[in-house]
DNA sequence: CTGGATTGTCGAAGCGCTTCGATTAAGGGC
DNA sequence: GCCCTTAATCGAAGCGCTTCGACAATCCAG
């Protein structure tokens, strides 16, 4: 059908006109008639002609391109980062642009490579942790840029993230208003927290400072995620606090094991425990009884970072923080 | 530090050679003098230049990128995608390659725009099923590629996995080693069996052709994902099946919840019944017990495609089918 | 009508790199 | 010492596209 390669001097031949007027018509920088261009339009249709990316892009400095880059270690926090990439990729269509996927693990060298060959014309990263390596790399290549996530100095870079201490303030309110008056939040195994990962250390803050304006009584937990830790930690817990009857879980890995300890010790949910859980919907909608839940909108964060830097790339100003509403979804647990 | 944008003539100037001697000294496709090759690195270096992606390309007619291509809805059996992605990033980069991230909900269109464009000189696509709408396209194109998974018509495509057939006979030959006469399969969703996945069918087909050649009493199930499905699953089956002591679960989001109705049903695992797991590591790790399991290995499989697609763009052959070998870990389930 | 805008199109000059001869300088056989 | 290799480097011609200035044709105010 299509012939080895069509290139803009052969489609502006078949349509009788120059090559600087197919490649208007193509990126609609000047008027050309209406005539012209369907024309162009129809003999771009019948060669299948498609331009040339790496042409265009040395020609107009525009590679087209963005730089999606994965954090160090990509065991952590895994499922929700296949659904960033995913809707990146697919915003990032939107507006014509495609995605370059870098990892950390290749350091510094990589990301000064793709921004320094032009491979790409801006970045994403994921899953930006507090002290992240990245950022600072980030500040002296001047590239645009986006976060998700937010660093410990985010002063002149432009982040987006759920706004997980709204997250962990919204668990309490629904606790609160179910009319419980002591609680706990189960969170990241402790190594997260020392890491200096904002999103768990966000959540707990927001539910601290959620406990105290409701006057409840709580407290905040690390949790591990292996069986046997979970049981032990949960058992412990409700040993030490009799009276608790509400559980924020903000772990996915464990709250199964959360669960499966409360129904263990004979405590029924949401009877005597009520639990909201901070984790994708499908974990929600599997757990037993599915739980209600804060989700990470991993889609719509994904949009938002590609908007922000579709927009930086245009010259137009973006604000520096984005933080998305958290949404709860009451289900069984609660 | 580096000027805005350095070029290989600027290199050429500062190191007193021809534009076309410093390219020969990056691509070594000619012989350079091991002083003038010093000098050109120097300034290489001294200067932070950094060829321009779109400019070799347009010249070389190698874009030095493969595309990544996920499947259609990125929603199923999501964890070990990233796995895949990450390892395939880091395989490609070994290569002096990158990876562009490409969905395929975009359809038909965008696969051809990638490989028309030149944007990409080869395609790696990830889970393929057995009737991949993708596949037809792939033969339309004839770009170099390689499958992750096997469609139903697989020949003449290179195509690499585990090999799932072998890790199903695995775990039954396990469970027969260990005394086990009655054992059972619960796989993936039933919509997963219809859709013509051909990892769970063809772990199936493993685990009844192991259970006819070990001489066993057994059945494969399907098994949905929520709590009290599968609960019900697992009482039904062990009503049926009273004599039934072993166990292969290959649904990561399920066997959790398998283990908790075990637990319900007051049958002790491993002493009552005995599991084993195809699953990743770190679910197989948390789950209490820690689970006897054979790993998908996702970082093997992504290398094992890039290794294969680097062969094919080079031009050397390469066999059409590449099964990687199940390892089986004990654990304390079995 | 006429002259200055406006509209639509063209041609050519790059963008930064690779690659193909061509060229020069040594090296070696006789 | 001469001629033919071989080794090392150079120069120039593109690769396919965008973009700028120029130009012809059309328009409309005066």
């Amino acid at each position: 059908m299509t012939k080895r390669t069509v290139t803009i001097a052969e489609v502006a031949k078949h349509a009788g006109v120059a090559v600087s007027t197919v490649s208007y018509v193509l990126s609609g920088k000047r008027v050309i008639s209406a005539d012209t261009r369907r024309r162009v339009l129809d003999s771009v249709r019948a060669l299948g002609y498609h331009p040339n990316a790496g042409a265009r892009a040395l020609a107009s400095r525009r590679a087209n391109v963005i730089a999606l880059v994965l954090p160090l270690r990509a065991g952590m926090h895994v499922p929700v980062l296949m659904q960033f990439a995913s809707s990146v990729v697919t915003a990032a269509r939107g507006f014509d642009h495609d995605v370059l996927l870098l990892t950390a693990d290749e350091g510094p060298g990589g990301l000064r490579r793709a921004v320094g060959s032009a491979l790409v014309d801006g970045l994403v990263l994921m899953d930006v942790e507090l002290n992240d390596p990245r950022v600072p790399l980030l500040r002296e290549l001047a590239e645009p840029s986006v976060l998700i996530g937010f660093p410990a100095d985010s002063a002149g870079l432009t982040c987006v993230d759920l706004d997980f201490a709204a997250a962990g303030r919204r668990c309490v309110a629904h606790l609160a208003e179910r009319g419980h008056r002591e609680v706990a939040l189960l969170g990241a195994p402790a190594v997260v927290y020392e890491r200096g990962t904002g999103f768990a250390r966000r959540t707990r803050e927001g539910f601290e400072a959620a406990i105290a304006e409701h006057g409840l009584r709580g407290v905040a937990l690390p949790c591990e995620e292996a069986f046997a830790q979970v049981q032990a930690t949960v058992r412990e817990l409700l040993a030490a606090r009799p009276g608790l009857t509400g559980l924020v879980v903000h772990n996915e890995a464990a709250v199964n094991h959360v669960l499966e300890t409360l129904r263990q010790l004979g405590r029924r949910v949401p009877e005597d425990v009520a639990v909201v859980a901070i984790c994708p919907d499908d974990v929600a909608e599997r757990a037993g009884p599915p739980l209600t839940s804060v989700l990470v909108p991993a889609e719509e964060v994904g949009r938002e970072a590609v908007r922000l830097l579709m927009d930086k790339l245009d010259g137009r100003a973006v604000p520096e923080a984005t933080l998305l509403e958290p949404r709860l979804t009451v289900r069984a647990s609660s």
